[in-house]
RNA sequence: GGCCCGGUCGCCUAGUGGUCCAGGGCGCUUCCCUUUCAAGGAAGAGGUCAGGGGUUCGAAUCCCCUCCGGGCUACCA
């Protein structure tokens, strides 16, 4: 039997790093195991439906390299792959399950339902539907449908346990009292995601169902919905959560959430899914960079946790930087390429990249750093220029450098190396301490790639120009 | 309140009865390298394995209780 696993996101805002992770997780056991991936839109909800938030979705798991089988836009056979597209076979589940008595019709008010929910709240009783509709006799119901408004509810038994064996948490049983009748069908025809679902996993032949752990309490809600049709469960896990720092459920109040987010914040892919397929999963081993290819080929639901892990920013940002520094030059220039103004000149860029890639932590930084090769309008003030030692001393630094460096041949980094040192020599000064205001007045700025490289790849001309402009600051400052 | 789940350094985690006075990584501190910042190298701080009882020659690992945390509790997903 090849495997055939799903991932069902409601359309409901932009994609989330939680569901993210739950995603990959599909993804790589779909994949090593040469199985099917499937895409399905669980939009039963037309209330919160977000515009834009499918693109968002396809956009955001492109993004991450995740690809997948059958899905609205790639189409299967089992389209469609949206649910508000397939409403006539939740209504036909619904109808079978009143035919065949498992379900029936309620005709109960939102505010009949707020009522008993408030007189059971103050009577401190557990909050359910009293099943006040399921003592109506089924033909009358029937009549009464057609003018009136109505939902479908399912009739759990009134006592016992069902459970699960979870791959991930193990066996779990609930006793039947605690859940209520649920709805099955609303009243504007819509299902509700447990019936939806139940009838899509089966019609879709979704061998495992593995989803986040917040599905856990309505799980039992899903097992009667089998039992009723008289259906086999397939296998389910749960994945335990992604957490905010609060030790909550991840969400927009914790900060970033969105992968549209970090992918405009210069995180790499690489290391958004090697993160991320992390929290919630060890391989046993001490090793921890992983490629998809490797987490594809490693991963494995006996390994996954049980309790939530919290999302760490820091961790994140050093898995980036790992990622960035295993790109290859062309491979840099190509993910930087969206970070960096279209007017600046690619050579130029290609020829100092080497000496910020391992400076970098996030791609937006390339930018910063590296904006002195591509501007004249350096912001600094004198202050920055004597920092280290005195002004009067600085001046005579600076003049040194001047008539040096323009004698300087090649203008290349040991030759610059060898001025600044001189200097430092006659002067008395440490290396770094002449170093420090030439940078400066160079690049505008107190860190950056290597100073020598820095001036090589400005040219002798314009590291000529600016440290005199720089000393002309000195002065104005005297 | 009810049901369910969870609990190893600040964080991600290894660990499934002895080789664990608990290992790795992130972060933090110090040092080396060094013309800044990184990267790299080295060292270090940091854990009464939530707490308490058992079982056992022996427990982070098995059992029980307690505590704490979380999820769910809708005609939301």
């Amino acid at each position: 039997m090849t495997v055939r696993v799903r991932f069902a996101p409601s359309p409901t805002g932009s994609l989330h790093i939680g569901s993210v992770r739950t995603t990959l997780y599909n993804y790589f056991f779909a994949r090593q195991n040469k199985g099917t991936l499937i895409l399905r839109i669980e939009d039963t909800d037309q209330d919160r439906l977000v515009p834009g938030a499918i693109d968002s979705i396809y956009d955001g798991l492109r993004w991450m390299g995740v690809t997948w089988d059958e899905g609205p836009r790639e189409g299967g056979p089992h389209a469609p792959y949206v649910q508000s597209e397939r409403l006539p076979r939740y209504q036909q589940g619904a109808r079978d399950l009143v035919a065949s008595g498992a379900a029936y019709l309620c005709f109960c008010s939102k505010e009949r339902l707020a009522a008993v929910r408030a007189q059971q709240a103050a009577r401190k009783e557990i909050t359910r539907y009293d099943r006040l509709c399921r003592a109506i006799d089924p033909s009358e119901a029937a009549e009464r449908a057609a003018g009136e408004p109505h939902v479908v509810r399912l009739k759990v038994p009134d006592a016992g346990t069902i459970g699960v064996d979870d791959q991930v948490y193990g066996r779990i049983d609930w006793p039947v009292e605690t859940i209520e009748d649920q709805v099955l069908l609303k009243s504007d025809g819509f299902p509700t995601y447990h019936l939806a679902v139940v009838v899509d996993d089966h019609a879709m032949e979704i061998t495992h169902i593995f989803r986040g752990e917040d599905w856990l309490p309505s799980t039992p809600k899903h097992l009667l919905i089998y039992q009723a049709f008289g259906w086999t469960v397939p296998p389910i896990a749960h994945f335990p959560n992604v957490l905010g720092p609060d030790s909550k459920k991840l969400a927009k109040r914790h900060g970033a959430t969105k992968v549209e987010q970090f992918r405009t914040d210069g995180y790499l892919p690489e290391a958004m899914v090697n993160y991320l397929a992390l929290i919630g999963w060890a391989p046993g081993t001490e090793d921890e960079v992983f490629s998809a290819s490797d987490l594809i080929e490693r991963w494995k639901i006996e390994q996954v946790h049980k309790a939530g892990g919290k999302w760490d920013r820091d961790r994140l940002d050093w898995f980036n930087g790992v990622w960035i520094r295993r790109l290859s030059l062309d491979e840099l220039m190509r993910r930087l390429d969206p970070f960096i103004p279209a007017d600046w000149d690619r050579a130029v860029l290609r020829r100092a990249l080497p000496h910020v890639q391992e400076r970098m932590k996030t791609l937006v930084e390339a930018r910063d750093q590296l904006e002195f090769l591509f501007t004249d309008e350096l912001r600094y003030g004198a202050a920055d220029l004597v920092r280290k030692k005195d002004a009067d001393g600085t001046r005579d630094v600076l003049d040194r450098a001047l008539a040096a460096l323009g004698a300087a041949r090649p203008f290349e980094p040991p030759v610059i190396d060898a001025v600044v040192r001189r200097v430092a020599d006659e002067m008395g000064w440490k290396v770094g301490e002449v170093a420090m205001p030439l940078r400066v007045a160079v690049t505008g700025r107190t860190v950056g790639p290597p100073l020598n490289d820095s001036m090589e790849i400005l040219g002798a001309e314009r590291t000529l120009a600016r440290i005199e402009q720089g000393r002309r600051l000195l002065d104005g400052a005297a």
